[in-house]
DNA sequence: AAGAGGAAATTGGTTAACCAAAATTCCCTT
DNA sequence: AAGGGAATTTTGGTTAACCAATTTCCTCTT
């Protein structure tokens, strides 16, 4: 992924591509200017134009061939500046639909955790439930919290959304720590733990879901009314 | 994403640091060997250590400080370890994994459109749909068709689910153009376009959700049954 | 002996030079 | 004039050198 943090060098060069669609002077299919030419034009070091193109090809807007060169992908201009755009801004997610995203995602792994769950995927959740408890209270509750979540995710056994997640972990915990909003009684969040981890074993996926989601409750309501930034 | 493309050296170099955690030579928190260090001990360019290093920071792996070193982030070594997998095997996603999480997320897209849309939206989407229906039969249909989808995507107001969908759409139009599954009547296809359509100008989220469900019912089976390769 | 100051080494960030493969150009042959 | 092939240029890929900020460690002072 391309990485998270733009260097403004970086984001020169991608807006001027995206300024490029947007005059018409580039069109889909089209070979962009080589490395050096766009270097020199925009007066950044080719590196910078390198990683940008790196990034670009990431998300698939363009595609570089060696000692060839390099093209924008087959698609409307209009999808390629959005794209564009979506991921210039994508360090700047809200926190509203960051959560939103996560709930999402969380609650179909918990799902496809309890119908695909291996005994492997359960002495895995147990052990990272255990370090869970172990360290309420402690600096490093958050960061075991999302441990035992993260276990869950693999144990949906769907590779996509573990890593999709693991894609916006980072952003999530920025705005935890950001806000301090684990003030949810420890004793609580560890029950609803346990009792995820039940419906686990059980193989009862609406049970998980509607245990998670009241797990989230306070989180979401948080995000949607507490952080008018 | 870091780009989605792993050149072999790279590679290399995120193996050896999660061989390193395995082993327990490494700790969380810990600050790893400097990039010159490492690029010697491995024997690779010190150029591959550095993109590696800034995939793993994409992920939040690890954090880098200018001048100071990179530190591996505060998370269980079974989380690292898990987080390293996945982002190893990011380019091999199985298609049915990926047409599940393409689903999941657009069912939440078009629900959020059909709620927040607005008429600057529609507009947007009135002319993908132009230019969808403009297109069928020619070798552009793919590429409209997924225009017309982004564009609801962007509508629904949520970048992260805009932004993820992106994340994933290279990799399944990949899968599509592998399988040529596009096999659907262009009618029909259209039909139901337009239909959604209907439903998001009307704010009827349960309706939109139904079509769009039935718009991919035919590519859920196919991956769930058709492709093990 | 303890502390402050500064030089030297180490760090990631940046730039420039070099390499091999691909594309182009130009000239020679037919 | 058309075709083919070699030399040249252009391309992205790679490596090495350089820079400024940080850290470390030694030394000199008190």
């Amino acid at each position: 992924m391309p990485s998270s943090t733009h260097s403004p060098q970086v984001e020169t060069v991608i807006r001027h591509i995206r300024a490029l669609l947007d005059s018409g002077r580039l069109l889909p299919g089209d070979k962009l200017p080589a490395e050096r030419r766009m270097a020199e034009q925009l007066g950044v070091s080719r590196a910078h134009v390198r990683t940008a193109f790196q990034k670009l090809e990431f998300y698939g807007i363009v595609k570089t061939y060696p000692q060839s060169g390099t093209v924008i992908a087959e698609q409307t201009v209009q999808v390629l500046e959005g794209l564009i755009s979506d991921m210039l801004q994508i360090d700047s997610y809200d926190f509203e639909s960051l959560v939103h995203v996560r709930v999402l995602l969380e609650v179909e792994a918990i799902r496809m955790c309890a119908q695909r769950r291996t005994d492997k995927d359960l002495t895995a959740m147990r052990y990272a439930l255990e370090e869970c408890d172990k360290y309420f209270g402690t600096e490093r509750q958050v960061e075991k919290d999302f441990a035992f979540h993260q276990s869950i995710a693999r144990s949906g056994h769907n590779p996509v959304i573990a890593s999709l997640l693991l894609v916006i972990t980072p952003d999530v915990l920025t705005y935890y720590l950001q806000y301090r909003v684990c003030n949810t009684p420890g004793e609580i969040v560890s029950n609803e733990h346990h009792e995820m981890l039940r419906c686990i074993i059980e193989q009862d996926p609406d049970g998980a879901e509607a245990i998670l989601r009241a797990h989230f409750k306070g989180i979401v309501e948080f995000a949607k009314e507490g952080c008018k930034r």
